[in-house]
DNA sequence: GAGCCCATCCCGCGCATGCGTGATGGTGGG
DNA sequence: CCCACCATCACGCATGCGCGGGATGGGCTC
């Protein structure tokens, strides 16, 4: 059953709160918390001369190295090891840049022992654990994300996006004439149609609608 | 207790799982599953004559109007109305457009029934509930999105940022020039500065760059 | 005080761009 | 059969743009 243990490490400043969650979570079936930090480079340190846990428990915003770049030297050192933030913060920025930083999962502070167990199985299983105000707020971000690509369709034929393409590039009428192996008139043209579509009259707001719209 | 129920329809093309999930969901505690509909369009009329209910269970990749469509519909029509997708599709593009479109959560139907109702649940008190790993294949989206941002610091200085957001703007040197108040020369200095410090030669090449890196 | 960076301003050249105003041919629907 | 739409090509003009040169002054560090 030892050998079947999920080992965990608790990294967080709090020595109270880290006892405190170690020795539960220890005393849950299936669990050996074989290590407690207070900072990441304390736990970077241990990870030279110890083998990495499964799952690292996480409180970002401690002293010392940022949680946050904790996330990702974890990810390069130790890449099969399950990172999970255990927090206080809920605000957009922090949570978007921890499931940037390569993240597996989010909880709040507040769950309660079973809530963090559960999600270290779940982890491990491949899954995503978060406390539910935390994914509201993962898919509030998402959908902000998407109306950016609107009705997106702004009746462009296939020369005309393959021509809008290019000039997102950078390419000059010029350029796109030789690259289609057209002539320059025709990009001309073919441009000023795309300008009447998009409704702007410049290659500069075409490039910027088309960014902010849809077709990266 | 009754008065307690929370309302759920299920939209659901199969009527033998429909039925079933709506007689499992009804046994449970608390639940009120009040209408079960094939399509889409069933619910919509349904829903001209009665009130919305509380939770939404739908498949997407059901007959006539598409699952998606659904969700942003619902969205309009019945805008307190949480959404969850219950369905055996677990491709990023759908998962990523069902979020967009406005769902609240997204299950498989594998899920028993418990989980289904936990999920109803979490999902009213302002949770999203997620397969585990749909929740893992949401992360690692955005998790790609974001590398987009890179370093995003070029170094650019307080007058060169603004310059650089008129310009996305589709502003000419000119404009850019009277907005701020200053010379057309000055603003040609200040645009040659960032071409030289985002690496490009043009302001499409700076526009196209600003906006794929950084700053929206 | 020298050196550096930033912000400000200036001139001129050559090329690119936006736009008005044309034309031709092919394809498909009413 | 004609018309709409698309793709192709063409000329000229006014303007905007990129860039190679400058210059001045303010703030900051060494």
């Amino acid at each position: 059953m030892a050998a079947e243990s999920i080992t965990v490490w608790l990294i967080e400043d709090n020595a109270t709160f880290r006892r405190t969650v170690m020795r539960a979570l220890d005393q849950e079936d299936g669990f050996h918390c074989l290590g407690g930090f207070g900072s990441c480079e304390d736990a970077f340190a241990a990870l030279s001369r110890q083998p990495a846990p499964q799952v690292v428990l996480l409180d970002v915003g401690l002293p010392g190295m940022s949680g946050l770049d904790g996330i990702a030297r974890f990810r390069e050192q130790a890449p099969q090891a399950r990172i999970i933030v255990l927090t206080v913060f809920e605000d957009e920025d922090k949570i978007f840049r921890a499931i940037c930083a390569g993240a597996a999962g989010y909880l709040l502070k507040t769950a309660p022992v079973e809530e963090i167990a559960r999600a270290i199985r779940d982890a491990l299983a491949g899954g995503a654990p978060m406390n539910g105000r935390i994914a509201r707020r993962v898919l509030d971000m998402f959908a902000r994300f998407a109306p950016t690509r609107g009705d997106g369709d702004y009746g462009l034929t296939t020369r005309e996006t393959q021509i809008l393409e290019a000039m997102v590039k950078g390419r000059t009428k010029k350029e796109i004439a030789a690259q289609l192996d057209l002539s320059f008139h025709t990009v001309d043209t073919h441009l000023r149609n795309i300008y009447q579509k998009l409704e702007v009259n410049t290659r500069t707001g075409a490039v910027a609608k088309a960014l902010k719209e849809k077709l990266v």
